[in-house]
DNA sequence: GTAGTTGCAAACATTTTGCGTTGTT
DNA sequence: AACAACGCAAAATGTTTGCAACTAC
């Protein structure tokens, strides 16, 4: 019994939340998306940000970033990528480390059924290293 | 310029939360701590359970799991170790594999200052793969 | 006695949802 | 015409905080 489909109709506010994303590479939160995409749709609520973030995410466009207390963030790359979360600022960038598969392939050793992994480093951004 | 030092006095309830916390492999969340605790502290309130994970987590003595939308998820194993997430039940498991050095060392020839990683694997987990 | 800790309840921040209306097909 | 998507505001969720009473030191 599969979930019936689902028949999307395109809207201005659903291509603007994705041109925004992808126009950064700054990892937004949903609230920066919102005060980004206002600037071209000036009655874009917040609510509908959320809905469409869902709607991408499950289109596969984009990463949902679920960071505990700190507000959620959103990725238009979606190619496996590693990210690094700065302690201080809490700026998340992109880490240019390729993807390991073969952590997968160990994981799958221990007897886990493995879809993927997710790796963040954190420590202190170049920004906020500076003196 | 430190912040001042800060004199710790013990509670039951800090110790019992801790207890708790050390009796189990489930990385539970502050309401199943809450729940698990007032067996025997029946006034306790889900504040001081909060309150408590944050002292022992500045205490060295407790891990937390930020965990996006979900709720977080608290480890009273503090030594360094991986997680295996799973998208069915949201289970948290401890993943059996060492710690990789190496891939911080990766990261800092990239030019960051890192302090280290936090990696998680997902898929299904074994109770919910059998059929 | 001093200052950390508690229970309680109210406050917060972020995300989700219900509803009547609008827009795309 | 059907129904996805909208704006808005209210609700839900998870966590934090103010305060007066209590407790360890």
């Amino acid at each position: 019994m599969e979930g019936i489909e689902r028949s999307r109709k395109r809207s201005r506010q659903r291509e603007e939340i994705l041109a925004v994303l992808r126009s950064t590479k700054e990892h937004p939160t949903a609230a920066m998306l919102h005060t980004a995409a206002r600037r071209r749709i000036p009655r874009l609520s917040l609510g509908t940000v959320y809905r469409n973030l869902d709607v991408l995410e499950e289109m596969g466009l984009v990463l949902h970033i679920r960071n505990g207390n700190a507000q959620d963030r959103f990725d238009g790359d979606v190619s496996p990528h590693y990210h690094f979360v700065c302690d201080a600022c809490g700026a998340v960038l992109d880490m240019p480390l390729p993807y390991r598969p073969e952590l997968d392939e160990a994981a799958a050793r221990e007897g886990f059924r493995v879809r993927g992994h997710r790796l963040d480093f954190h420590g202190t951004c170049p920004a906020c290293s500076k003196p």
